[in-house]
DNA sequence: GGAGGGAGGGAGAACGTTCGGTCTCGTCGT
DNA sequence: ACGACGAGACCGAACGTTCTCCCTCCCTCC
């Protein structure tokens, strides 16, 4: 088994394959980057790309599908150290504000995609709502968890703070990113989340 | 003086090509859409395209500076009303939440752009810092006028929540970000922002 | 007042490149 | 022999860009 490439499992190739689209559509965009690029970078002809997938779409399908499981692996590794539930959060966004730190670092890639794949019934654009709602649910179940007060407004409003330091971290001094995010986030841990009644009732928009 | 061109008016097929590139440039994308499809759309012929525009790029570029222009009007405006500094706060605010739940929303056109054009050489990406860096600087301002703890770290964690309502805005239910962005503004105006004395913990990053 | 000219614009052909995708064929390990 | 892969030709379409030709305003000069 030293050359690994073995019958029943998963073509070599195709690994090569799904790792560069992976490393060159999150560095560079998807629309940017042609299918060309890629298989020239993963050292494969144009013929085995289209043998493992569809097309290009599957492939990006395939990044994002990666890079979900990537991400609800790394939640679920914390979840299992069984820490008390505020920890839990503490150590979720630690992990993001590491990543946000780490060198090659370029925004969400869901975020991202969803820039670039605007229609709400694109295959893409589908992928990221599912990413993020399964996110929300957990942080909405951890910060329950962690006695915050309503628990669907905490886990929105971190939701929204990771969206923004995400957002933020290819665009600002990631230093200050991770700051401020840890900061919010002690802040939602603290007060539970902003108890503000909602008196809906402005109805004067200036403009 | 003689202008050269016509007296008054700009020309006004330079108008439309702009007003065209804008609305579909917002909303599907940059790299997505051609210059046919721009140039068809505002019944211009393609020369007319490059007789006022070098190339693609600096109608890219024309369409950031307007939005740019438009956003810092917005606030100006906000800020000639000379309500006091937490007023003004919340009614920038609150056009920002308006902006969210208006039916076009789809996300920042700065952060949408960054997305498709990480490179930070780029002039599309320069573009987007310096409106950012414009921004992050309001913020801190108003903020800090608004007697707001360390006005800087308040500046950014009311642009990381601006940030993550904008790019949340067009993939969860509006209302619901609208409720959360508000209700985090009022937490960094009642609080002045997290006090907290950055532990500055090693940590030790798992991954 | 009339002629000229320059600028803005419409219409469309054409350029070379790149796109995503399909195809055939040769090769190699099992 | 079979399946996976490499090498590369090939396709139609779209890309951004440049080009020529002609029309129509409006300003200016005679």
């Amino acid at each position: 088994m030293s050359t690994g490439t073995q019958g029943g499992s998963i073509s070599e190739a195709r690994a090569r394959l799904l790792d560069t689209a992976t490393r060159i559509f999150y560095a560079e965009g998807i629309h940017s980057v042609g299918v060309d690029r890629i298989i020239a970078e993963a050292q494969v002809t144009r013929a085995t790309l289209y043998r493992h997938f569809k097309g290009k779409e599957e492939l990006i399908l395939s990044y994002l599908q990666q890079a979900d499981h990537g991400i609800r692996g790394q939640v679920a590794a914390i979840r299992a150290q069984g820490l008390p539930a505020a920890d839990t959060v503490r150590a979720v966004s630690r992990s993001i504000a590491d990543g946000i730190q780490s060198p090659g670092f370029r925004g969400c890639a869901f975020l991202n995609a969803a820039a670039e794949y605007p229609d709400p019934a694109h295959p893409v654009h589908q992928a990221v709502l599912a990413h993020r709602q399964w996110f929300l649910d957990t942080a909405t179940q951890l910060l329950g968890a962690a006695d915050c007060a309503p628990a669907d407004a905490a886990g929105r409003h971190f939701v929204m703070l990771r969206d923004g330091a995400m957002a933020a971290g290819c665009l600002f001094d990631p230093t200050l990113i991770r700051e401020t995010f840890l900061g919010g986030v002690e802040g939602i841990l603290r007060t539970g989340t902003a108890p503000v009644p909602e008196p809906d009732a402005p109805a004067t928009p200036p403009a």
